[in-house]
This record gives C-alpha cells, structure tokens and sequence, in this order.
DNA sequence: TTTTTGGATTAGCTTAAACTAAACTTTCAT
DNA sequence: ATGAAAGTTTAGTTTAAGCTAATCCAAAAA
C-alpha cells in the first residue's frame, strides 16, 4: 500500500517527505516553503513545484501560501526513509567501522536504493537498533517513533550533571569537533559555567574542562541528571 | 583522476560504460548500438545519444555507424563498477545471508551509491575476495581482472566430469533454477548424456540425475576435470 | 553497378527536477 | 486602511535521459 505510493516516488520526492517530516518535528506546525526550501539547498520555486506534485499524490497537504504538512501516507513514506537511513548508519558505525562523522552522506544515497528485505537483515544483525549512532530514534517496522524530551544544552545551567542523548547535526565538520571533545551520546558531562552573553558554555567531559560554542550546543541533547 | 571523471558522470553513464565493456568481453570487437541498447532495455537512439556524450568525455570511441570501445579511461570506470557491483553481491551473500539469485538487483541499484570508502571495508570484511557468488571474477582495486578460460556447459561431451566455475546468467528465474539443480560454483558434475538437437543435456549432480536446458547450460562455465 | 534492407542516426517530443526573473499574496506597520 | 516588505507562486529555460517516427548509410544481393 505504502509501498505502492513508494513506488510512484523518486528519491527526491522522498527527500522532500523527510525534510517536512523533520522541520515539522523541530518546528512544530506548518512547514513553509522556504524553510523547506532551505534545508534541502533548493531555491523556492523548485519546493513549491514539489509540493503541488506530491499534493497530487495525496502525500501532503497543501494549501498555498500557507505551507505543507504530512498526510498518514506522506508521514508513513517519510518515516520509512528515515528508518532506512537511521539504520544504515547504525549498520556502518557499528558493523562496517565507519567513522561516526562520515556515515551521514553515505546513508543520504543507500536511503533510496535498499530494499526492504536487505533492511530487515541488516535490522537483525543489528540487534533491531532503536537508537542510530547520533542518537536519533530509529522509526519501527510501523512506524513508530518515540518523542523525545531532552534538553539542549545549550539551555542547560551552570553546576548541572546530565548525559549526552543526541546530536541533531549531521554536517561532518559539527560532529567531528564533538566527538574531538568527547562530546557523543550517553557520555556523561558536567555544565560547569553558563554565562548569558559569552556565547560558550563551560563543560567537564571524561574529566577535562572543555568549552563549546552555543551554536553546537543547541543540536547537543541531554538528559539531565537525577538529584 | 579516474576519480575526477566519474564524478562527472550519472548512474547512467556508468550503466552504459559496464554494459560496454562486458560486451565487448564475450562479444570480442567493437559493441554495436544494438547490442548495447538491448541489454540495457533502451532504445537505440538512446543509445546512440549516449555514445556521443561519453565520446565527448573521452570514455569511449565512438565511430558513428562502426560501434564503440572503450578508452582507457572509459575501462577503468567500468571496472571500477564492475568491481562495486560483484564485491555488494559478495557482501550480501557471505555477510547478510541474501538469497544467491536476489542480489543481482540489489547491487545493480547499489553500485552507483557505495563510496571509496565503505567498498574498501566491505572488501576487508570479506577478505578481498577475487570471486563474486556466482563465479564472476572482481576486479582488483587497480583494475586487473583475470581471464577466464572456461567452457560453457552447453558445448561439453559426455562423459566428462568437470567443475562448476561461474554462471553468467543474473536474471533471478535462470539462478533459482540452476541452484535448485544443484548447479552453483564450485561443485562437480558429470555430463552423462549430450546428443545434439535434444536441447538438452543430462547431467549428475551430487549424485542425482539432472536435465538441464541447452538456453541456461550456455550460461554455465565449466572447468574440465584433468583425467 | 544498382538495389534492397537492416541497422544507425537525426528530428522532435516527454518527464523530472532544477534554476532565474517576474508577478502575486499576506502580513505588518504606519 | 493602505503601502511596503517578506515570502510564494507562475512563467519560462535548462539538463539528463528516455521515447517514436523519419531519414540515412553501408553491406549484401541481384
């Protein structure tokens, strides 16, 4: 059923469902052209024309001027290639012995070419995963997808112990320099000082005092630390 | 280098440039418009367009109305995929259990997509193998491939035992076949029965009698047992 | 040498996905 | 309430790859 949908599909259509998928995750609402348009590097004539074809496919809903959400089967797609993806970095980190800041651009292209039969082994192999190596939620076989409430740490205060849970940035540079500084999912880190306005934030990682800029400190997700 | 032209080049530039070059290997010449167009299922002014693209990034030479071969370069990009598509059949089977006749079209989809990288630690993990599942030989990272030197099933006598080397065929239907005969590499048989215009020739196989078509034993290479 | 014929190429069109430039809505501020 | 700014869509073009129909070449037959 989905499948067939799927069939209908190109990979870009389904880079398209994923990106609304993930901007109205964060976003929360709408998904506007631009923002759509942005985060797929595309100008936004090239969006809008997307949205009036998958519109056309029943996979979102569109109205004009006003923005696109999912609809069940463009969610169900959605989900499903992220799942392809999630697990295809967890399959390469942990099988394959792919650098952990590397996996992000191979599983962008195995994505759209693995079948569904090859997912299900490398699933097993893995043990049926629910966390990719970034710590994003792998979507089940269903699609279901646990919410997370985490804290990014940049919104954490000074003198807080908590463990690292994900990492949204997926750009190579981001994850490198975090993972330089030991920053990478259920390690556990100190916020040592937090001072509005220096733009950095103070951290005692595997015991050594570390500092990080804000910017990447808003796409480190933790969990804070029970008293 | 070689590196540098390929990013120039799509899927299907790459699809035409392996389909060259295999014709070439069985056909021995120059590969016509034809020939090329049909095994890639497209027509021949596609085909012919093609060519001129190519010929135009110096992977082939083409001469209208006389056919094409491959330069240098040209070869060794489709070595280079050659090599993609046989070491994901290899990794399916060995590593992920995938069915022997299902991975042609996993790895067909694939090969185009696998980086540098993620083949050399496929390649690693499975010890640099030098034969895919179905006998075919991968090409070594600096583009030698050994020439086989085999005998299709189809042209021996009877009365000769011999050894299963490689099956040519990659449509599913034609595999499932052979392996539910027992006819995969690496084991022996015995021709018991060949007369011409049977079209078929009669076989024993880990000691049960088998009768296999003259269409699919011409697609299975044999290595003449030593007397 | 001419003719036939089959294979190859050109001409012209289609679809998918992108782009720029121009035109159009919304919305926000005056 | 209206005009400007911001954001969106339409118009028209480009590139890649395919297709059919029509033309063209070359090799074999007469």
């Amino acid at each position: 059923m989905a499948k067939n949908l799927r069939s209908e599909l190109t990979s870009a259509g389904e880079d398209y469902l994923k990106a609304i998928y993930k901007l109205h995750d964060e976003g929360n609402g709408g998904v506007s052209t631009q923002s759509l348009a942005a985060s797929l590097s595309v100008s936004s004539p090239s969006a809008s024309a997307m949205m009036k074809k998958l519109a056309g496919l029943k996979l979102v809903e569109y109205s004009p001027y006003h923005g696109v959400t999912l609809t069940t089967s463009g969610e169900k797609i959605a989900l499903e290639t992220i799942r392809h993806h999630r697990l295809v970095e967890t399959y390469l980190v942990e099988i394959l012995g792919v650098d952990w800041d590397k996996v992000h651009d191979e599983a962008d292209r195995w994505e759209h070419v693995l079948s569904e039969e090859v997912e299900a082994k490398m699933a097993a192999a893995l043990g049926h995963p629910t966390r990719d190596p970034h710590g994003a939620p792998i979507p089940s076989l269903n699609g279901e997808i646990p919410r997370d409430n985490w804290t990014a740490l940049s919104n954490v205060a000074a003198k807080t112990r908590c463990v690292v849970r994900r990492i949204s940035d997926e750009r190579g540079e981001t994850l490198r320099h975090l993972r330089e500084l030991g920053i990478v999912p259920n390690v556990e880190i100190e916020v040592t000082r937090a001072v509005e306005n220096e733009g950095v934030i103070h951290l005692r990682v595997n015991n050594r005092k570390r500092v990080l800029g804000m910017v990447p400190a808003q796409s480190v997700f933790v969990e804070i630390h029970e008293k």
